[in-house]
RNA sequence: GCCCCGGUGGCCCAACCGGCAGAGGCAGGCCCCUUAAAAGGGUCGCAGUGCGGGUUCGAAUCCCGCCCGGGGCACCA
């Protein structure tokens, strides 16, 4: 007979079903939930501990995807066990709204780019509610949003006023198909980060943030997170700073009075340098050239700029590169040795000039090879002559043909030559970066303008802070589309305004922010939303910052977890946080694939996700997120079973069902086997959870029901105590995968909603003790017997009982015991001679 | 080429610091319930842990060398 009951506070709907239908529970909890809006965060008081949950925000490209489900699911698993543990929670949701999609959508319907973008938001928004993530919508935001952007604007200007924003002229990267300038990190593989076309290099004045100023401290402050990040993504972010140990050493050119620098980091080969390289793409190169050789620079250095990254980095191929008639001066030899120009060498990685040793780099090597420069071996490594070879030697050796150098191994000569230099004055040990300065402008409406006027009388002058935000003017369809400069410059009413310094005629900076500014600092704006008179607010941050557990896709791991690191910083700097890391732990979860390829429109092996809420309900497809396997692997939706998850949530729901002792029922008295499941259960799935093992703490679940079915058919029965502990426990831990059933669980057990506030159930350590344990006895590494023995047994006594053994004692026959290793309460292995 | 992670029943995955290879699920077989089917309940595991060696009383677990899959880095001086 099932359990009907009425409930008293929320009346209308009576539970008459006897059967899990999913779709009705849904319906019943969804409005129930609007109306409680349980997630709240300042709820439970300032006294509470504090914790903030943050998932990645969405990109408002259409609706929720399988992606989304999975990465939301295993970010909601952790906000509900610290809703249930009693923590005052920050768990927000907001739109990382800015971006070329929407753009390109508002040039092909000739409209605004906000249209798309909003209508796309409220879709995310409502699949979220349906989706049952606990967030609090009251803590939202759109980085789209005037109210959002006017702060980004304050951000960069906090920048620019400490010189950490800055514009200048260099090579950039340019996609040519969305006519906008990148970011080193936004060029993977020599190719466009967002669409895959090959980028190719333009000399354009830019906007940049100083991140380098920061190399350091991003490197020294991933101490704090060792153990609390994943490993791979601090060691990329390690190979992207790419520090290296080196020295920088002058060499004079003939007819030039200032002498050139290079960064080497074997500053002991330095006799072996028989040639010199700058950029072909620097200033310097330019420079340097010779009259008699500039046709031929000119000529290598425009086939230079044609060519791709992806071009320029292919495999195998040949070194380029021209003379440019000039000579550099070896400072520790006097040689004269020639300058040459090459692409191989870059404009901004050190000093953009390399003093090329043949003998001991494979590219100055190849270089040697294909131009017939001389190579001079000068550390004797006991390998093979690159000059036959045509194999570089870079191991440990003895100096040779480097004068004083010569005898002295390899670490040995660095600080030798270091010292001299330094005492000459000729040159110092350094460190050098690979990081690069972040490129912020870029050609392209629909993100937050740069508040910077151009005045003919001032130069670059700040937007004060009380006309923040400068607005994006109305624009639509073609009026966006890309034509190499900002549409904003063609907004020419827009463009125009007056210097807030002296009052004169001036333009507006036409280019907006790189989209990754906004993502930089959101975490930071969360607590502060509902302030409009300032960015971030002191009290509110100090309640809930820095982020306790930042969940989302390893695809982020230098982007915009570098630059939000970075921007934390400098705002600590500022005076505006006190910490200076953001995340203080970080889960990266895998992908949602579709039989072993990632799901894609040409290999048509897509899944929709509303398809699959439609077909198996949100429970079940959340448990199947989380059941799939470890969180940071891959789920493949053809190895999962949704149907599956179904099943086990319908077996929970009639055990709460099956339930006849009435709520408040004292479980003293209840069967004593069925409590110790429980509450073994209950400790371990709670260390399970905390572990981010959720795959394992579903089973453990599925035990515990399991358990409870049992103890209901063939048990103590129904109207045991232990029964209703057991259902409620099950309710209470199953709200953190799978909301609704557990909701409606906890309705039919008799009590009121919301089960996720619940609180996690006391475990009793007297259940948790066990009476008896198995003993495993061994012969010769072989399971001859199995002993119940009191877990406290002594090592003599489980030895005694061990050899007493009839099986034991078959098993060893007439052989001699040579030794008995005895590990208590567990295991015995007798080993005969 | 270098570095990191993984490989366990037909499939997805467990097995804490070396100690009974199997917790949970999917698929499948059988049984009960049913006029029947579905749903439900029960029950069934000879895979020795990618391959080869080593350490150990004892190895999925530690070490060495391979194979396969995934990821990262790769003209950064």
């Amino acid at each position: 007979m099932p359990h009907f009951r009425e409930r008293a506070s929320t009346g209308a709907t009576t539970m008459t079903e006897d059967r899990y239908d999913w779709r009705t529970i849904q319906d019943r909890w969804l409005p129930e939930w609007e109306k409680l809006d349980p997630f709240r965060a300042g709820q439970r008081g300032p006294d509470a501990e504090r914790r903030y949950a943050l998932d990645m925000f969405p990109y408002p490209s259409g609706d929720l995807h399988m992606g989304h489900a999975e990465a939301f699911a295993i970010g909601d698993v952790i906000a509900r066990h610290w809703f249930q543990q009693g923590y005052d929670v920050l768990h927000p949701i907001g739109w990382d709204s800015f971006g070329l999609p929407a753009e390109n959508a508002a040039i092909k319907r000739n409209s605004n780019p906000a249209e798309w973008t909003y209508a796309n938001i409220e879709t995310q928004a409502d699949s979220f509610r349906r989706y049952a993530i606990s967030f609090d919508w009251s803590h939202r935001l759109h980085t789209s949003d005037p109210g959002y952007y006017r702060w980004t604007q304050w951000l960069f200007l906090q920048l620019h006023e400490r010189g950490l924003a800055y514009r200048k002229a260099s090579q950039v990267n340019w996609c040519p198909k969305d006519q906008t300038v990148l970011a080193n990190e936004q060029v993977v593989g020599g190719a466009c980060e967002r669409c895959g076309t090959p980028v190719t290099k333009r000399e354009l004045t830019q906007w940049y943030f100083r991140i380098t100023q920061y190399a350091e401290r991003l490197l020294d402050d991933m101490a704090q997170l060792e153990g609390r990040w994943p490993d791979r993504v601090l060691t990329m972010q390690r190979n992207w700073i790419g520090r290296s140990r080196g020295a920088q050493v002058d060499f004079a050119v003939e007819g030039r009075d200032e002498p050139v620098t290079v960064f080497t980091t074997r500053p002991d080969t330095l006799y072996g340098a028989t040639f010199f390289v700058v950029a072909a793409d620097s200033r310097l190169a330019q420079e340097l050239c010779a009259p008699e050789r500039r046709a031929d620079f000119e000529a290598y250095r425009e086939q230079v700029g044609r060519l791709t990254e992806i071009d320029r980095l292919a495999e195998g191929r040949e070194k380029t590169g021209v003379p440019l008639g000039r000579h550099a001066i070896n400072p520790v030899n006097g040689e004269r040795i020639p300058i040459w120009a090459a692409d191989y060498v870059l404009a901004d990685y050190g000093t953009g000039a390399i003093m090329a040793v043949p003998a001991h780099d494979q590219r100055d090597l190849d270089f040697a090879r294909t131009f017939g420069l001389p190579v001079r071996v000068v550390v004797d490594t006991g390998e093979p002559d690159p000059a036959e070879t045509w194999t570089a030697t870079s191991g440990d050796g003895v100096l040779v043909n480097s004068g004083p150098l010569d005898g002295l191994r390899k670490e040995a000569a660095i600080a030798a030559i270091v010292a001299e230099l330094e005492a000459k004055g000729g040159g110092h040990g350094s460190l050098n970066y690979r990081l690069r300065d972040w490129l912020v402008s870029r050609q392209r409406y629909w993100g937050a303008p740069i508040p910077i006027v151009h005045c003919p009388v001032d130069g670059e002058v700040r937007v004060p802070d009380e006309q923040l935000p400068v607005r994006l003017p109305e624009l639509r369809g073609a009026d966006l589309a890309p034509k190499g400069v900002s549409p904003l410059a063609a907004a020419t009413d827009w463009v125009r305004t007056t210097c807030p310094r002296c009052g004169g005629p001036a333009e507006r900076d036409t280019d907006t922010m790189d989209t990754f500014v906004d993502s930089s600092w959101y975490f930071l704006r969360y607590p502060s939303v509902d302030r409009d008179d300032v960015a971030i607010d002191p009290e509110a941050t100090k309640r809930w910052a820095p982020v306790d557990s930042y969940t989302g896709g390893a695809e982020h791991a230098i982007l915009h977890l570098l630059y939000s690191r970075f921007i934390t910083k400098a705002l600590h700097d500022l005076g505006h946080v006190d910490f200076v890391e953001p995340f203080a732990t970080l889960h990266n979860q895998g992908q949602v694939i579709n039989q072993g390829k990632s799901m894609s429109k040409s290999l048509g092996n897509g899944v929709d996700l509303g398809a699959e809420l439609e077909t198996h309900g949100v429970d079940a497809i959340r448990l199947t997120m989380l059941f799939a396997g470890p969180p940071e692997e891959d789920v493949d939706w053809a190895d999962v079973s949704p149907t599956g998850s179904g099943k086990f949530l319908a077996r929970a729901w009639r055990v709460a069902r099956d339930v006849t002792t009435a709520p408040g029922t004292d479980p003293g008295a209840g069967d004593a086997a069925l409590r110790a499941t429980t509450h073994r259960a209950v400790a371990e799935i709670g260390s399970l959870v905390e572990a981010f093992r959720f795959n394992v703490a579903v089973a453990r679940l599925m035990e515990l029901v399991n358990a409870t079915r049992k103890a209901i058919d063939s048990g103590p029965g129904a109207g045991d105590p232990a029964v209703r502990e057991a259902a409620e426990a099950v309710a209470v831990m199953l709200s953190l995968f799978a909301p609704y059933c557990a909701e409606d669980m906890w309705a039919a057990l008799g009590h009121e909603p919301t089960v996720a506030l619940a609180g996690w159930p006391a475990v009793d350590p007297a259940l948790l003790v066990q009476e008896t344990v198995t003993a495993v006895v061994q012969v010769a590494g072989k399971v001859r017997a199995r002993l119940d023995v009191p877990p406290d047994v002594t090592e003599d006594a489980l030895r005694e009982l061990a050899l007493a053994d009839p099986g034991v004692v078959r098993a060893l026959g007439d052989r001699a015991i040579r030794t008995v290793v005895v590990r208590p309460p567990r295991l015995v292995n007798v080993v005969p001679a």
